[in-house]
DNA sequence: GTCTATATACAGATAGAC
DNA sequence: GTCTATCTGTATATAGAC
């Protein structure tokens, strides 16, 4: 009885925890049942009294982390300093990304995605999606502004989150020996949003 | 004595492939050696006998496919018109970096990276690091020709290529339900290659 | 060197006591 | 509802025949 709500909600978290933490460390194959158990401190029959199986744990695991996966909040009220504005975004995007628990959740997304399909979706909408939405919308009063000249703000957003990713993260991704230092992402942060807006200048 | 190559040659390479496949298809967890050695027509003896174990056999596999990670070749002799050279460039990188192939090492390297990091460090030279240095190169040349302004080739390269990947990548990663159509993606390229070309100009 | 058969460990999932 | 004990399949790896 997976739906009686009667159950110990404290352990039903304990397990989601413990099995979220595992499943995005290890991956889906990689992680058993029983360690889940001994890690959330619960027997192992107490794991599938919650959640049925292995398949239904990972798609609740993974589920909350995509809900969790919070938005970044642009400030879209004062556009007088769109340069500010941009590298504010760019700064926090990356760090976001490059994140420990945004990047697993990343990688374990991208490597099931072809057998959770649902999963992989999830997380692309409340992620990449959302986020160039909103981005979009940063875009799309710049222009009405004439601040800058952006036809197509759907295209500037995933152009500019794109950009900002840079050698950077494809470094994180694979876990390179040779890590970028602060000064080189910051300088690189700065030349992206400066071709930002000179491509999309209004005065060309 | 796995190094001694008296052994079949013909079945060393049946299994590599095997492996190759099903480890690049499903994970490494995921896939058994049984699997493998039905897949490659040998007994598991043999594949233990070639390879030692599945680490091995594993590392091999990965290694096999980023050697054969096979470069955009770029001509760089007629610059005179940037906007197709640069066009060219991105749908070429684009549709490679969405082929099954190559997304598929591209996933378990990321995904594998922290459990292989001499694998994923393998792949990052074979594949962006290489290409980007390749993009870096053209950038420069650009710059020297004084078709655009570049002052830092190697941030122009990252930017370029992070650029093209835009939302088709990203879906394509995450197989989202819907995906973008050929027209949708060649208007995103083209519109990427000229914000590109417009904030690289010369005659800001 | 390659095969079949087997040892050993651990996986997901269930039975039954309390 | 939660525990301990167990069933059953399958994994990695090895032994021994040819």
């Amino acid at each position: 009885m997976v739906r009686n709500r009667s159950k110990n909600p404290e352990k039903r978290k304990q397990i989601l925890d413990a099995a979220t933490r595992l499943f995005t460390d290890q991956g889906y194959a990689a992680t058993s049942m029983d360690h889940i158990a001994k890690k959330a401190d619960v027997s192992k029959q107490t794991v599938y009294s919650h959640f049925g199986n292995k398949d239904e744990l990972f798609m609740a695991a993974i589920e909350q982390k995509c809900d969790s996966y919070h938005m970044l909040d642009i400030s879209m009220d004062d556009l007088s300093d769109p340069k500010g504005i941009l590298l504010t975004l760019a700064q926090r995007f990356l760090t976001m990304l490059i994140s420990k628990e945004a990047l697993a959740v990343h990688k374990i997304c991208a490597f099931e995605s072809k057998s959770y399909p649902n999963i992989a979706e999830l997380f692309f909408k409340a992620g990449p999606e959302r986020l160039s939405g909103k981005v979009a919308q940063l875009m799309s009063k710049f222009n009405e502004q004439k601040i800058l000249k952006i036809d197509n703000p759907k295209f500037a957003a995933w152009q500019f989150l794109n950009m900002v990713k840079g050698e950077n993260f494809v470094r994180v991704e694979f876990n390179t020996d040779k890590q970028l230092t602060e000064e080189e992402v910051e300088q690189y942060l700065e030349a992206s949003v400066d071709l930002f807006l000179r491509g999309y200048a209004w005065q060309g």
